[in-house]
DNA sequence: TATGAATGAGACTTCATTCAT
DNA sequence: TATGAATGAAGTCTCATTCAT
């Protein structure tokens, strides 16, 4: 990316703009979580970063941007952490297992990160849609991969079955309730059990 | 609620006004499923409905009461129609089928407004969002209740698995291509197969 | 006036008509009373009225021509009843102590209307407005020349003390509360000898 | 208040920025004396003030607050120059005339916020409409205890007569014509004379 | 590095009014 | 005699964005 808009390149940043940086991203992702991308007012993520309105142009040339950031991030760590956890494990199932708690995980510490992941998915168009895609892409294959060693690689169940695993997970921002302190790791267990049970026996 | 704003009584509705009515419907039905609620202008609903743009608040007193219509008609119809086909089955596993079978179809013939239903479940607030969630918990409630025939009514594994359920049914929205002529009956079957077997071997 | 608008002509009125339009009348008078003409809506006159809002528009062309009628029915009023309470008076004192009753009896009675003819004044343009700024005018013609049987007859002083008046009086709905059980006609009383010896000492 | 939006801490408001709010407060002014606050529209404040539209919302939060801004300055201007006043006096009907001319001068210089003041007294609620009262109520008993030195306490009749008085006093806007040179203080000393004559014969 | 000030576009909504019936 | 249905104009307000400083 070409430094058009005077941002420093990476090598001058220093230790203030990263934590600015973030702070700006957090309040993103609350409030984006919050009101939807467009219910968002730019104004109120500044407000809760606590610079002023025209502050967030320094870090980011547009709202769009904010939300790619914020999404592309997400996407790169769940699948770094994921093939982190898969390069020490060789059975099928436990690379599973790993699928599910590396997702649960992710959620139970980023919430509003992954919601707003989730949700506002098409709300990016142009350049940076087609950037989340990519990493929303090779997400979806390391899983798909995983779940194939299980089915055994028929294509079209190996496909729906994938589907249906990632509605499971991604639904799970509309009822898990952070109050009720549900165990989330007994949650992936079960989310495991059914699907796993599901698909061998199909 | 009283009616100032010369909606007639439905006695008086005639047929005139239910035409345009269910046209307003539709068209808002599709511009918010495309663009999202807060995305979506009233102005181009009423373009895409053929009437003014004052026209729409002939029919509805707010953005906010056209969305509560389309939601609440959805999931009134979804109960419907679910408990016209379970009052002819009673075999468990007959009945889920007939869950699944129910919502793939419905689907399949109202993507948009499923999609409305699902995805701006929280972009209502206030009374329209306490009679949508009244209607969207009996939903939920009497497929719940169909799932614990299946997993025999522990109380903690029927929550999770209805959850997980709604998961994959609310989620294929963002999967399902009308143009690659996906047979939704294979999809419903395959999704019934998993689960089932997910269940009862757990 | 020539008859345009299918309004019967006067000959033609039954008492149902007239029935109907004295309920107009008086709930413009409420509502536009509280609102202002402005800020008064033609819809909620008609509810009070209980008639469709379209309906309004077969009694009068507009909402100008309803403030226009409520405002010179006022007047006029004022001036008739003025009139007769004078004719039969010759001392300036007790004709001056009319105009003092005669005004607040109507205030009295008539609350609505008058605070509608007072603040709304300058609501009205054109061919209404000057209609209304004659009968408004022949009453102030009227109030003065008594007034001037007191000052006598020194112009500058007569005009000024009239004005002096008319504020007194147009005032009192800004203050004067019903609930209060407030006399009116010791108000009335208190008024006339304030301004009576005012005027005399001067 | 929080300042969320943007407008900035009084202790960084620079003079470019005050500048620019008299100016809107000006404009304001006559617009709505002109047309009446609902009549008044905020675009044509915004062209006559020479900024954009959504430039008034920089500085107020709202078309109420406009009016708030407007009538809270000119009652509290009106209070303070009126005890400016008379701290210097002792004399009852000196006091008195101070009352007088301080309202005219007040009046004559700012015939347009006055009009303000008194013809929108209604046009506002809520909190703006209590913060208003308690200026307007402070003025009236300030007014009032000058009154009062005259009647000698008859509590009955200086509130009647105190009454009266601003009822003069505020219709002045209706009938003082800027064109005809009428000469102000003539006025003032004509009301006062007529108003002191009355009350102390009485 | 950050922001105060400003703006143009566009949003939802209300309103007086009309006209066929 | 009255109204159901519809509309165009206008209104207030919010928003993402810019730019001089």
């Amino acid at each position: 990316m070409t430094q058009t808009n005077g941002k420093p390149a990476p090598g001058r940043r220093n230790s203030q703009y990263q934590k600015r940086l973030s702070s700006v991203l957090r309040a993103a992702s609350k409030v984006i979580a919050r009101d939807g991308f467009e219910g968002a007012s730019v104004r109120e993520v500044a407000a809760k970063a606590k610079i002023g309105l025209s502050g967030i142009y320094y870090y980011f040339e547009s709202k769009d941007e904010l939300l790619y950031a914020l999404q592309h991030h997400a996407f790169s760590t769940l699948i770094e952490s994921l093939q982190e956890k898969l390069a020490q494990l060789s059975s099928p199932e436990d690379r599973l297992k790993a699928v599910f708690d590396n997702h649960f995980q992710y959620f139970a510490n980023n919430m509003d990160d992954l919601k707003v992941c989730v949700h506002e998915i098409e709300s990016l168009s142009g350049k940076y849609y087609k950037k989340v895609l990519k990493v929303r892409q090779e997400y979806y294959g390391l899983v798909k991969s995983v779940v194939a060693e299980v089915t055994g690689r028929k294509n079209y169940a190996t496909n729906l079955a994938t589907l249906s695993l990632f509605g499971s997970l991604n639904w799970v921002y509309m009822w898990y309730d952070k109050e009720k302190n549900i165990d989330i790791d007994k949650v992936s267990s079960q989310f495991l059990r059914v699907f796993l049970n599901g698909v061998k026996a199909s």
